[in-house]
DNA sequence: TATGAATGAGTGTTCATTCAT
DNA sequence: GATGAATGAACACTCATTCAT
């Protein structure tokens, strides 16, 4: 961030080097794709010999996988911390969101690389991202369930019984997926086209899930009859 | 999907032969992404030499954006194909998600050629696959519209006046695209991990977000307080 | 051999290229060794670009194999053109070492291959040598044998019974290891210092080992004390 | 041989260093060869950092030579340790080559980096295993005229004059190549697949050659006809 | 219509070697 | 006496693309 080209400077303790090495492979990688992207180009915007580049992080793949790991523990971070406990369920994953989207508007390479090229570039790195993936559902499935206990927007006149219906785990499962490709989509959107502030995709996506998630804890269901 | 590899059967129309190499091409891509899918790979696969593909396709950047547009128009086809002008609103949106969710089951290479690939890989493409979801996300917004004349889910208690609320163009834009988003993890969830069928991940999909959108046409809002 | 330095002949069919790499090859790997040759320069030595080495020949092990096994079969086929079943065994023996001996010094970058580089560098390449010079110790030992029963150079008052001796499998081939060993020495210093002839090579040879092994064959033995 | 692995040991005076270094070098060059040989592997081996194997030995190729001309230096110091003056020519030669094989299978990365690697790499190396055996090659000359004045084995009923014939130089010059090929050969395959004795090697070796030496010095010659 | 023959330009990776401390 | 930090130059290998037939 600090020199566009690779301003040379000498002499730097290891750990300092990598973290540069790192920030540019992560831009490039970012806006260019993992087979697209080449060691001497993160090099250069590194301001390193592409030896070192090899000498401390071995390959273009470890390169990536630890980018890919760096990336997703950044963006974990910032959406737990985000999180106060003492909430209530929808205040908390408005709180989630608005993070997660903010965090990916200022740092979009790295949202690039963990949202398109480590999905698109084989198992090994898919993984990776899947591993926070599950990790940001199993969340919100726990959300999802204390908002049912906490007494959801109850639709009042719903067709449903008032207790917290039965949701199957593969249900479950399928909402968190939907949630987060929806928030995923939206971060895109919002970043590249909309325009759009975090706070502001944040309150569009709880207008749009959060009844229909509160609904169906209730017991509605919409059905094709 | 016929020849495995290459069986060089001879002398055929150019219709036949474009369509022969543009499967082995989607197959590839789909599979290997477009930097790693090599002209070599598809054109073995396609059962041509590899002249012939560059005869009749100039390069890999046109033999993928005709992948790209063929596999969209197909897609957009099949859910446009299954929407009956005639129904309500609701299950207008139900049965174009059961065919999308439908069409992209039986076309894995094909979806992710359009869902992953495309995107991944730079302005051009990206653009190609834009048009496609712009055209969704507008036939979306017309649905939207038309449920709320229709009186959607009405919400019996809300706090909203019952005249179709005004939404932003921006919201409406923003909703569309988390819809889709929601559809798309849905369906790489659904075609990979989840193993659902796609009536069920219509109806989950319908479960999430009709409420939602009912509830927005109709001036409820959630809001951070 | 025509061509010193790659005059880019153009359009040849495959089988001429390839042996024209492999010329190149021989000679690069002969001179310089394995891991010093370049694939570079062997492509420019024959006056094609590097794509088509590896287009036909796959990769430098593999290209090295190539040649070990095209020189191989070139030498067991010279020294085995040159027998004539007729002979008695030492004039077989010498015609074959003639044979060999002429053969490494009009082509000495292929036995440079086999004798220096193959066996130099790693089981894989080795291997590919060992089967040449087993197939060749193997009929050496049934020359020696032959001898025997021909009554060879009696060493009238030998010390040794008159009938074949008995020699153990381990000891013959730890001979014709030896033969093997001093034929091969010879080769390079006849070709590179000594200046000798090949006929004046296999006779001296005859003398230095084929008394020996006569002797052997009688039983007669040298022991320390 | 003392520690597998660097165990970094500090403060060293210079000429232990140096040893432990050339002591990696031998292994590492024999084992892989010249250019297979990295000089990090070597200075880990040595547990040494590079730059500290640059300061004491400059370069890979004045290590590599280093090292041969310490070899070359044990491996004629061993046989020559062994041979004593007093005995006759035969029992001089067995023991010399009982002390050459004891030693190449004691050492055998040396023998390797003498044999193998160092005829293998160019000019400038094979000369300096050149000079070893050049040395040798002299030594058995002397002993091969030494035993023509002892009267060797008279093959009692032998064709030739029972005065000492005369050799060329040139032809003993051959001999002792083939005697000393005899033996390199027979060394290797008496280590690796062999496995035989030093004594049995050097036994087998007097057996096949001894005789045939002897012959010559008393005039006897195969000749084809 | 269709292909065997061929290549320029680039990729990831390694290595011997040197500073600065 | 000893080392962490750094690089220029090269190497094996691949790929999109074209030419001649």
């Amino acid at each position: 961030m600090s020199a566009v080209k690779g301003a040379r400077t000498k002499r730097m303790p290891r750990a300092v080097r990598e973290q540069q090495m790192m920030d540019a492979a992560v831009r490039t990688f970012g806006q260019l794709g993992y087979r697209a992207a080449s060691m001497d180009e993160i090099a250069e915007l590194a301001g390193v010999s592409k030896p070192l580049v090899y000498l401390y992080l071995n390959s273009k793949e470890e390169l990536f996988t630890a980018c890919i790991r760096r990336e997703a523990q950044r963006l974990t971070e910032a959406v737990q911390a985000a999180i106060q406990p003492g909430l209530t369920a929808d205040r908390q994953m408005w709180a989630g969101l608005e993070a997660f989207f903010r965090h990916t508007q200022e740092n979009p390479d790295g949202w690039s690389v963990l949202h398109r090229q480590a999905r698109t570039h084989g198992e090994p790195f898919a993984a990776e991202v899947a591993r926070m993936r599950e990790e940001i559902a199993a969340f919100v499935t726990v959300l999802i369930g204390a908002a049912a206990r906490q007494g959801v927007p109850p639709a009042p006149g719903a067709t449903g019984s008032n207790r917290s219906a039965e949701l199957a785990d593969r249900d479950v499962e399928g909402l968190a997926q939907a949630l987060v490709g929806a928030a995923e989509s939206l971060a895109g959107w919002a970043n590249e086209a909309g325009g759009i502030s975090a706070k502001e995709a944040a309150g569009l996506l709880m207008n749009f899930a959060w009844t229909g998630l509160g609904g169906l804890m209730h017991g509605e269901r919409w059905s094709p009859r």
